[in-house]
Order: C-alpha cells, then sequence, then structure tokens
DNA sequence: CAAGCGGGTTGACGTGGATCAAACGCCCCA
DNA sequence: TGGGGCGTTTGATCCACGTCAACCCGCTTG
C-alpha cells in the first residue's frame, strides 16, 4: 500500500515555545500577558517542514491540528469535480491555517506550501483545553476565527462587486499591509505565488492578471519584474478602489 | 438628539431556554448533553423582536453579543464607500449571525431582517464565560465559526469560478437543503430576499438571476411564481453543478 | 551549450453577463 | 376599488473579460 509518509514532509521533535518566538505580535499568543504566553509553551506540539508544492493537509484528511506559519507561505484551495479551482487565501509567517477542518473534523479544502516552509502544529484538543485555562488565549482564538471570517467577507465583496483592476489593486495593498506588518518593505516585494493563482483567488483569468499588472505598470502605478512588484503610487491604487467608476 | 431606539426594536426580558428550544438540532446546543443543555439556560439574556428591513446591527456597532435566529431570517451585507453591496449570507432559523464583530468589537457588516423576525441575544462575554466550564458548548461554538469559514469559502469558489447558472444551481439547491432541515418542504419552498439581494450575493445582476430562472423554467427543472419556488428536478439542478460545461 | 519547459506577456477575437429600456403584475393603501 | 410603486420579466445592445494563440524569458537538465 503506498504510503504518504514517504513523501519528505519532516516532523521535528523539537521543543518550541511561543514565548520565544518573534511571531507572538501576529500569532496565537498576540494581547496575552507575558505569564499567560509561558504557559502556552506546552501547547504547540511540533515543528514541521513543508516543501515548496508540498501539502501540509488535503481536503478529506481527519482534522486532528491547526498550524501557525512560521516561515515561508502558503495557499489554500478547493477543487471542483472538473478540476477547476479555486484558491481561497494566502496565508504568511504568523498567520493560522486548518481552521476549516473543526466544522466536520475533516479539512475541507488544501493547503500547498508556495515556498519552503515551516509550521507550528498545534492540536487542537489540546488548544480547546488550554483556552478553557487562560481566557485571554480563549478570546484570541475567538478573534483569529472571527477574522477570517471577515477576510473571507472582504473577498466575497471582491470578487461579487469590483472589476478586476480593483480586485488587483485590493490585493496589491493587502499584501503591502501584510508585508509591513512583518518588518517588510511595503514598497517592495516579492510574489511567491503564480499568475494563475492570483487570478484564480480574484477570480480572473491569469491573462487577465497580467494586463492588469502591464496596466499599473503604463499608469506608473508600480513595477513590475515577473514576480518582483515595486509600488510607485499607493495612493493611485488606493484611489481605484474607493472611487466612482467614472469620477 | 435622534435616538436610535425611537425605531420599534422592542428587547423583550422574556425568560429564554435552550433547553426548552425546539431550534436544539440546529443552534449552539447541538451535541450537549441534556444536563448541559439545561446549563445554558443562563446562557441567553433576552429575545429581541426585528421587524422586516429593520437592522439588527449596523457596519460600525460596538460588539457584545451574537444573535440565534429564532423565527425569521436575515441577510448581512458589506458596503462600498460608493455604494455598492455585497450579500455575504442569508441567514434562517437556528443559524448565528453576528461572529463578524469579535475580530475588532466591533460589526463590520450590516445584519438586516428578511421579514419580521425574533432572535435570542447571546451576550458573547457570557458564551466565554461558559464555554469554558462546558467543553461540549466550546466545541460547538467552534464548529459554529469553522462552519462559516467553510460556508465562506463555498461562495468564493461559487463567485470565482461558476457561471451564472451553476451559481443559481447552487443557491436553489442551498436553499432546499436548509427547509429540510427544518422540515420544511425540500421542494417547495418561500424565497424571502428579492432578485437584486440574489444577484448581489451571487455576484450577478438582478436581470440575469432572473434570466436564469426563467431558462430554469423552460427547462422544467423547477417553477417559478415571483418569490414561490418548486423545484421539479433536483438532480438536473445538482447535474448544473458537476459535470463539465460541454459535455 | 542546447533543448525543453514552466511562467509570463501580448494580440486578435468571441461571448456571457451587464446595461439600458420598456412593460407587466402583485400588493399596499387611500 | 382603483391608483401607484416596487419588484420582476423580457428584449436589444454593449463591453469587460475570457479564449485562443503566438512568442518571450529565465531556469533547469542532459
Amino acid at each position: 500500500m503506498p504510503n504518504r509518509a514517504v513523501v519528505p514532509i519532516t516532523v521535528e521533535g523539537l521543543k518550541t515555545a511561543c514565548s520565544q518566538c518573534n511571531l507572538q505580535e501576529l500569532c496565537l499568543p498576540y494581547g496575552m500577558s507575558e505569564g499567560d504566553i509561558n504557559q502556552l509553551d506546552a501547547l504547540v506540539g511540533a515543528r514541521r517542514k513543508v516543501k515548496r508544492h508540498q501539502h501540509l493537509y488535503r481536503a478529506g484528511d481527519t482534522f486532528e491540528s491547526i498550524y501557525a506559519v512560521r516561515t515561508g507561505s502558503f495557499k489554500t484551495d478547493v477543487l471542483l469535480e472538473d478540476g477547476r479551482e479555486q484558491v481561497t487565501g494566502f496565508q504568511m509567517s504568523g498567520e493560522i491555517i486548518g481552521l476549516d477542518g473543526i466544522s466536520t473534523d475533516a479539512h475541507s479544502c488544501n493547503a500547498v506550501a508556495l515556498e519552503d516552509s515551516e509550521v507550528c502544529v498545534i492540536p487542537f484538543a489540546n488548544l480547546e483545553e488550554i483556552s478553557r485555562e487562560i481566557g485571554s488565549l480563549q478570546h484570541q482564538f475567538h478573534k483569529v476565527m472571527s477574522r477570517e471570517i471577515v477576510r473571507d467577507h472582504g473577498v466575497m465583496m471582491l470578487l461579487g462587486s469590483m472589476r478586476a483592476e480593483e480586485r488587483l489593486a485590493a490585493f496589491l495593498i493587502n499584501m503591502s499591509q501584510r508585508f509591513t506588518a512583518r518588518g517588510f518593505s511595503a514598497a517592495e516585494f516579492h510574489l511567491r505565488m503564480t499568475r494563475e493563482e492570483i487570478g484564480s483567488y480574484l477570480g480572473l483569468k491569469l491573462e487577465t492578471v497580467s494586463r492588469a499588472f502591464s496596466r499599473f505598470q503604463e499608469n506608473e502605478l508600480i513595477t513590475v519584474q515577473q514576480k518582483h512588484i515595486r509600488i510607485r503610487d499607493i495612493d493611485g491604487l488606493k484611489a481605484l478602489l474607493s472611487h466612482l467608476p467614472n469620477v
């Protein structure tokens, strides 16, 4: 019987410690007291490395843990029977993946590494138990879930009501903000995903994404060289979102 | 100073009891033991009636409670500065509204009654406190949040990757299932929302929704009379979703 | 170093759904 | 009971984005 464990995903027995982690401010411990954070060190079971293009989990896998991205980045997607893919999100360091699995004890989407990455494995039963003791952890976890819901509503707005260039502008602004929150440049960054993945996320074809990038470059809003993006006029991008189409 | 309390939203001091409620199986108490459910009777503060077209809450309102729909139904939506609306969901009896507010302590969307309705008000601090004591409640609440995330992913799939008739078919199938779960007919029901609201939810214009309804009727999949829908061929509708466009 | 290939760009053309417009029917209210 | 208005249907036309196709670029691999 073919064994999925053959693929080189390594589960490292490393003891991990939220209290030592520089991603505290972005992750589950956010807003907790120093004392409470120390109690979290029992929470994270292990780290796990996931190589580029490998699955962290697949739709249908039984759900046991959620994951905090330590390094690298991921996409999550859902597939239709006929092969159509919808990318539901891109996740960067400090962000939580796997919340989709709680509802049915099985994951409902796929999580794939966009680059060589590492996650903290958080056994969910463990999290529920500890959060029954630490109210601030409980509350922060609820905020993380709620934030995911609000984010999804934003994507629904984007997919349901915006035109192509508005969608791409919203995407770039969002990426810029998230890089900023991680101490990287707000104006210059490297996209880890392909045009096709961006397109899937934004409900567009890759050609449309490419054309919109080119248009933005013509209008001196950004500079594009393959996956490298430099934002030259963030206000110009924001203006694409906030005013009436023909004003 | 104009006072919003003037509008006839009534907060009734009625003592409510999850243990007596016939929506248990759809709502937060789902899966809990009888003993645990009795403990919930302290959870729900009061009921609140909301008349058709009135807001249960608005984007920006401070968050204090989530709500369980007792009777009637709601829509939630987000608005763009220029007035564009995206309906993010329709909620029926037993379903929970307001989870968007947890993340920032303020609501990020609007909740509007589609008909005269009534909700159970669940003070959120209260819920967190009790769920620290009752593990099964904690877990069920997490499932409710996760289910919302999974549902949102489904809508993203729909908005990002499906064509108009597929979207409407998915919508009708979903409505049918939810009516069934509530003991109503799977084949015949009354839509409480307008074509425009359906369109906003599905990322389509109302004319497109109307035309798709007419097409379904021509093809003998359904019968439409205004808001009254009768499903004549559920498998035909499902087939619209699951096969390749040109097979 | 050449060949192959995945990813990206660009152009020409087609089309699904948007837009604009008219008319209808149900329902509420005077 | 009759008028008005909102919601809906339907038709004609338009256009943003999809589709198809060619080509380019940078990397990998033999």
